[in-house]
DNA sequence: GCTACCTGTAAAGTGTATGTTTACACTTTA
DNA sequence: TAAAGTGTAAACATACACTTTACAGGTAGC
């Protein structure tokens, strides 16, 4: 396991309007409804321009029958490589050095 | 796989301290010095006051040599159980119908 | 005693993020 | 034309990570 970032991950809202909105007809609208949350917020989660909070993690796996954990997998996973590219992110943690592994010296 | 949230689990800040700082002998001044926080923010850490954000949980790959998975997935697992803590949020998760299992009516 | 060090934490401020309400513009379809 | 769905912006409330600064308490050594 040489890499465990994904390279180039789908927002979370890309899966759930391909994966579950779609394929159920479900619409922007109606999904606000059905999640308890306002148009432009779905809105917002399905266009990438804001992420699964914990709580809308529990309510999407209420209503797909999920674990929440695999929204907020989607979304680390997503927020591990955003952050990674970001250059000085990159530059902070190229500066960390490894606290173990000081054995054989 | 009945309840995969799991019952009052340790805050991510409780594992750092006693699985990794305490058995290399790291101190609270040490840790904060290694991985780039101020002293009050990494003791707010260890003390469950505050949760790990993606660049914290880069920053303890590094360090200790684990995945970032591996820290956002002990945040994300306490921030679940609070998050279902909360009467409030409970009702609001209990009211979301779930949108699947349609079939056979 | 005094000193040095480690620790916890509070206050104030910054930056960022989720979320709401409201409103406007665009597109598609009946 | 009218209705419905959609994207998104502005303004606002709230929350959290994080910093700087400061203060108080504990512990170990002189």
């Amino acid at each position: 396991m040489k890499d465990l970032i994904q390279h180039n991950p789908p927002h979370p809202g890309e899966v759930l309007l391909n994966l579950y909105l779609e394929p159920l007809s479900i619409n922007v609208t109606e999904a606000a409804e059905k999640l308890m949350v306002t148009r432009p917020n779905m809105s917002a989660i399905l266009n990438g321009r804001t992420g699964i909070s914990p709580l809308m993690a529990m309510k999407l796996s209420k209503a797909f029958n999920t674990s929440p954990q695999l929204w907020l997998n989607l979304q680390h996973n997503y927020d591990l490589w955003t952050t990674l590219n970001s250059k000085e992110n990159k530059r902070i943690i190229g500066s960390i050095k490894t606290l173990v592994l000081n054995r054989k010296r």
